[in-house]
DNA sequence: GTATGGATTTATGTATACATCAATGTTTTT
DNA sequence: AAAAACATTGATGTATACATAAATCCATAC
């Protein structure tokens, strides 16, 4: 990775540490450990987890350190309910705003999530993250409004915590014995296409609350 | 104030700053000036400022340094538009949670409010500023969901960049002579106190959508 | 054995010196 | 006179030394 900004640098090397579970819930990123292996000084170190914490990606108890987060049946309601209700407006906008190369964008995604090797493996479960990844942000981009797009980045990464810890979602399979998130993913896509808003909105909302449910069956 | 905690005293310091007007747009926040003059160093300055921008409270040009951002239409628009929608779901929420403590507070805000003495002086418009301030994060408090608590929070802030700049707002009479703010206030405090969700957030979005058409007539 | 109190440890909090880079101004060249 | 090259300036970016406080441990008192 590049290191013409040590800050940066440090910002998007913590960020793969945790996305990566280097760290479990509780744990505290120490700034002597992080600067120590990333060979930097701490004062990168510490704007980047400053960073993490105001962007409340981490939590932070005064004068003891920045801690990953701990979820909580509770905590995971609240963060999908946001995450449903706030996609749910920028796939609506979306609908309004979305050009043509952006539905293309949108269906380029689908085809390469449908065309992941080897599922199972490691490798397809990070494939599909980020894919999951590109087509939520890029719903949000398309919407054009950087207000939700930030909120959307947001609540989509703290939901990420979960997603990250129960592997049943990757198997998520419907009746029909087909992914879930391909197919729902074509619904928002095509709501999109045909600048439905309330249909994008809608379809959506369901596609967060079936990865919600699918995730916490049990809880 | 109280330094204890310099960063924190930095934070709030600069913040109050930004609120009493002394930056304009587009104004660099200097690190230098900053912590000369509050008497201290430039570490918990800098902390405070990445803290605003890590926000989105200010931006950042690299090497370059923090600035006021710069309002315009098009961004008071995406401001209002997330506010009126994330501020529905708050007040729909807090309509399910509130307390009648909540409820009693919220009233007594709407007292508050009725009352403000020599109106048209800064004081009467700081003193309605606050108590408008504590309505909207008050109900977002209700609702009990961090998330969407944390959204209202910075959508509302932005917001009031643009309510600062016109005067209008605070002398917002409607047709009857009456001020719209306390009675839109009453009118989503009194569905909070019933329980009526779908009142509860329509009541909202009118009156966030009233605040920004007073102060975009022009636009 | 438990509890209290103080030393120790260890991490964050802060100040400061120095490095770096972007912007600007100044000189030199054509 | 215009443009290119260079030097200056002034801010942020980074490293490091030191201050401080929370947690832990251990000795001592009861």
């Amino acid at each position: 990775m590049a290191k013409k900004n040590l800050e940066e640098f440090a910002y998007k090397s913590i960020v793969k540490l945790i996305l990566e579970n280097h760290f479990k819930p509780g744990d505290f990123l120490l700034e002597t450990e992080l600067s120590d292996s990333l060979k930097l000084s701490r004062t990168p170190v510490r704007s980047a987890l400053g960073q993490l914490v105001a962007e409340g990606f981490l939590d932070k108890k005064k004068k003891k350190g920045c801690f990953i987060p701990s979820p909580s049946p509770q905590d995971a309601r609240h963060v999908f309910y946001a995450r449903e209700h706030i996609e749910g407006l920028t796939a609506a906008s979306a609908a309004r705003h979305a050009t043509a190369a952006d539905i293309e964008y949108l269906y380029g995604l689908i085809e390469k999530e449908k065309n992941v090797e080897n599922p199972g493996t490691q490798e397809a479960k990070i494939e599909y993250l980020t894919i999951n990844e590109n087509f939520h942000l890029g719903i949000a981009r398309i919407c054009l409004n950087k207000y939700l797009e930030q909120y959307c980045r947001h609540s989509f990464w703290r939901s990420h915590t979960y997603i990250f810890f129960f592997d049943r979602y990757y198997s998520g399979v419907d009746s029909s014995g087909q992914k879930t998130s391909p197919r729902q993913h074509i619904e928002i896509a095509k709501a999109i296409e045909d600048r439905d808003e309330e249909k994008a909105k809608d379809f959506m909302k369901q596609h967060i609350r079936t990865t919600f449910e699918q995730l916490f069956v049990k809880l």
